[in-house]
DNA sequence: ATTTTTTTGATAGACGTCTTTCATTTTCTT
DNA sequence: AAGAAAATGAAAGACGTCTATCAAAAAAAT
């Protein structure tokens, strides 16, 4: 069990000088091929790992890390900025530094302003939840080639070497939804209604494809509702609801797969408590769903788990601003909330609890 | 955006040497109860954090961390020993030494034997899987003294002064289980028979009372049978669930709480497919499991989420070692798991995946 | 063969902390 | 007041890396 090896122990072994060595480890060019060769040999045959925490010591390296979120009135992404801070806040004096920058959402234009002021702005790396869009492609691209490591977040954008993407398997997510729905159902009939946001959204469709795909194969008893389209809107989707129930006193489940949540949660705070209630389930841990799955209006959320989002975001980044080898991390697993094992919400502190949609 | 405060800045501010301002963070003693209290003001109105990453540096620093699992025919602690060593792997070159010791399961007096020896080893850090014993404590106790930081990990031990607890919240646990079983019998009448491990342990205690308290709670209709014992030992467990489903027929779901997991999956996959099969909920996500899961014998796995474990126990050793306050994690949420939501398992290598117990 | 260019070596200082040593000053004893 | 004990200061070297500079050697061009 002997020390690590160091860069002089590399350079002894490849027979050269530690300023040529460490041209090698650093790009500086001026390198022979036949050393560079001779350093790439050593390096692997003593295994080699650069000291970050000594680099970083020499330069006075401090990780500048920005995340740029659409802004609104969003409850999931109010309670992703929310994270973030606490994050942020519990990483003890580790020299980094972060922003979080909000953009008009949806708003490709908006997005792309706003990461080109970013260039030169020397970041390390930047967290993006895009538009899969060919502008912000080609911004995201700018960014990278400007030497800031790029991740996209929740939702991903094409665009060729980005340091990696961090979201939720949507696909996934919709297909555990509809499978709470069919087991809530029984061997029994029943009827399912489910409430789109926006059509446009790539992650709407893929959990819509979910459910009914896991519906229709393995509870072919359950009927499938034709979806209402909420436009994320909760007055929107508590009107459109509300009347569809009239209409349909056999609906026996409600699936809302995206924003307008909170309209879903005052139609079912509205019934009569009395009548037995549709089994509900919804998409994100906010506060409002959460308080909706406590006060039993609701049954069960499906989480993308932000906080896993955001530790992955920082891990790839951090990863990326060291020369590490990027690691695939795969899509993050849906998480299913009941009452029963809902996370304790420490990181929200009381006085800054958002309560709007 | 200056500079992070160092120590030096701390001694000027304090108007002593940087000597005793290093006396004092480092607790070196021999200095002044009146010098003390200058560089704790200087080190709080500069917000002085030790920079660690530099203190290692000097020392050469290399985090010596140990796990004390239960060995044995354990499904649950073969996939966490897989889990650590993923873990270790993946952790790029870091200064973190870590060992795994095994010691017979639930045997007092070799735990007792095996924590003695660690002792003066010089372990920064140790993650127990304790037995709540008195001997077990006073042992945790005194390689707590010896400086070593103590984690207990899943199982807890009632000792002073600990790092802290890492596990999971079996009460919850339990509610979770007993309400997608509910969910599952719908309005209808159900019947439901448990499987108990060992009765010894405390977690399968708290499993068991959070299944009945929302059974008997929230779904009135639903009859719980008495549990059975079954020790857990798989071929046990079979036989007498098999028994049991032959004189109740009625029986519309199982809930196995502990390990002989292995038994009720083979119960299951024994049955003629063409019979309705009661529903089935499980613990832990192992290969077991999981494959029952794949393959429909089994409808759900309520997991504890040992990567999460370890993470944690890593993250509170590590910030005990570096004499950071420790922070209070909470109990762990746990996850529940449907066909539709399986993480993918790329941590375990495919040649050496167990398939016992 | 000479000049130019490219490649290499040697070295020194910095980053913030820890450790150790030795000299000096202050405080306490009696 | 003298001696003993306690407290403080000053400084240097180490950890592994980065950056920079300058001289020397080797290779390429003319």
């Amino acid at each position: 069990m002997l020390r690590t090896p160091t860069l002089s122990d590399v350079a002894k072994r490849a027979g050269v000088s530690y300023a040529t060595a460490d041209r090698v480890v650093n790009a500086r060019g001026g390198v022979a091929e036949r050393s560079r060769a001779k350093v790439q040999a050593a390096i692997e045959s003593l295994g080699y790992v650069r000291n970050i925490a000594a680099a970083n010591l020499s330069q006075q390296r401090v990780y500048r890390f920005g995340f740029v979120l659409p802004a609104g009135e969003n409850a999931f992404f109010d309670h992703m900025r929310q994270l973030i801070r606490y994050r942020v806040a519990t990483i003890p004096a580790s020299q980094v530094e972060v922003q979080v920058f909000d953009v008009d959402a949806f708003n490709v234009q908006a997005l792309c302003t706003e990461l080109h002021g970013l260039r030169g702005q020397d970041f390390d790396g930047l967290a993006v939840v895009g538009i899969d869009h060919p502008d912000v492609a080609h911004a995201l691209g700018a960014l990278r080639e400007s030497g800031v490591a790029v991740v996209t977040l929740v939702s991903d954008v094409q665009a060729p070497a980005l340091a990696g993407y961090v979201g939720v398997d949507n696909f996934a997510a919709g297909r555990t939804a509809g499978r709470l729905i069919g087991m809530a159902q029984a061997a029994n009939f029943g009827t399912v209604q489910i409430i789109l946001g926006s059509h446009v959204l790539r992650d709407h469709a893929e959990r819509l494809a979910g459910a009914q795909f896991v519906l229709a194969r393995d509870f072919p008893h359950v009927t499938v509702l034709s979806p209402l389209a909420g436009l994320d809107q909760g007055p929107l989707v508590e009107s459109l609801l509300a009347e569809r129930l009239l209409l349909h006193p056999e609906i026996t489940a409600i699936y809302g797969l995206g924003a307008g949540n909170n309209g879903i949660i005052r139609t079912m705070a509205a019934r009569l408590p009395t009548l037995p209630r549709p089994f509900c389930v919804l998409h994100e841990l906010t506060t409002d769903t959460r308080h909706a799955i406590e006060a039993g209006l609701v049954d069960a959320v499906i989480d993308q788990q932000p906080e896993q989002e955001i530790d992955r975001a920082f891990a790839l980044m951090r990863h990326a601003a060291d020369r590490m080898p990027l690691q695939n991390t795969g899509l993050i697993t849906p998480a299913i909330f009941l009452r029963d094992n809902l996370p304790s919400a420490t990181h929200i502190p009381h006085d800054e609890r958002p309560d709007h949609d």
